[in-house]
DNA sequence: TAGATTGTTAATCGATTAACAATC
DNA sequence: TAGATTGTTAATCGATTAACAATC
């Protein structure tokens, strides 16, 4: 209930839930109790019980969850079906895919336009949407009012466009350029997406498999 | 030096420090201290210096950092630059943007084939990799032996085919597909990235500004 | 030498886990 | 009623921050 103040560990784990609640729903089971949620998903009973009663007491004593309801509980918590128009902005190979791949209605994402600085983008349609030129993006803003926008541009121009944004009332910013948001801007959500970071987290492990005591790490050459 | 025991709260930070090394290498910066280093990135000197002596001395005292060293000494704790051969398996509107928009040879990652079961998209060529039938996976695993797996398919397929390129030698995965790989398998590198959890959590966080204090968080209905 | 800044230890803070009374 | 399982408090564990002696 009281939430102000829910820690972004527990709020991480929240569409995860969300996920295997879905998929046990699909699969016809009605109810479930914590610890068998834990076993599937690798983490404590306990830590499942403190997520979810940081939002409110769902489940039944002797009983379990019921899982439709707490499903639905969490796409309320989420904030999951809001209608909220979206903007994309950089309609390159990463900005279509995103388009295409994501399930955007489903979340309650609407999206109503695409922009793009590169003239043979402009004007196509991906998924029924359109792709404007990025000069027309304030006007399209004072006539639309997006809410949410989705950065997938060069770092270089992430900076600048985001306070234009700001300034035109979107209030959540999806972002995969490589350039950090968070610092910057206070009172507006954003979420981070660096696939390269995410990349180089796996070079990590992989070669931390190969050398597990960190032998031969801080020089290139094995002893002779 | 002994890093078997570095957490990865630590370990996710690497690529990030990496990152605004980087940058201030580019921008012809030659030392800096934790101190300058913590307002730029957010987060306190504290952290930096202990982060960074998880895995050896590399400042001085008196006078900080050397950026280009230390930006080297990252990457080759990364793992950065070992090559590694890898495949993508999917080469759907994300795989093949994920095959265009990263640069992975940067890394190391050697992009040697990519699969899929969709007839038109067999014998086409990304970037200059090619896209092979799905069912020919096993037979280029053992004539190329490639270290690295790039999955961007269905949940569905995707518990099943880490079994099989596990079984043929896989040894890491960048996962894009709706099913947690980590769970089943130890000892191998997986890096899961679920796009439509960090889209849930930026809904969450957008929500969260709507009603700050959490009211009509349990009600859809605010009070008349 | 004096000033700056590290490496490292100790203190604090927060998150996870364990335990158990409440209760379905 | 007896068994199961929650909600919640207390204990533990780990991560972050603060402090400071070492030293460039």
């Amino acid at each position: 209930m009281a939430k102000g103040n829910v820690s972004l560990s527990v709020i991480r784990r929240l569409p995860r839930y969300h996920r295997f609640l879905r998929e046990l729903s699909d699969n016809g089971i009605v109810r479930i109790s914590s610890g068998d949620l834990s076993k599937r998903m690798g983490l404590t009973a306990s830590q499942i019980r403190q997520d979810l009663n940081c939002f409110g007491g769902f489940g039944q004593q002797g009983y379990g969850y019921n899982v439709k309801d707490l499903y639905d509980e969490i796409s309320k918590i989420l904030g999951l079906g809001i209608p909220r128009k979206t903007v994309l902005i950089g309609a390159g190979n990463l900005g279509r895919a995103v388009t295409q791949h994501m399930d955007f209605s489903a979340r309650g994402f609407q999206l109503i336009g695409m922009f793009d600085t590169n003239p043979s983008l402009i004007g196509q349609k991906i998924g029924g949407v359109e792709i404007y030129d990025s000069s027309l993006i304030g006007e399209f803003c004072e006539k639309h009012h997006p809410a949410v926008a989705i950065l997938c541009i060069p770092k270089e121009a992430a900076y600048e466009l985001a306070a234009v944004l700001i300034s035109h009332g979107i209030k959540g910013f999806w972002n995969f350029s490589h350039y950090d948001l968070t610092i910057d801007y206070d009172g507006i959500a954003v979420e981070n997406v660096h696939l390269g970071d995410s990349l180089s987290t796996l070079c990590y492990r992989i070669h931390e498999l190969e050398c597990p005591n960190g032998e031969q790490r801080l020089n290139e050459q094995p002893p002779n």
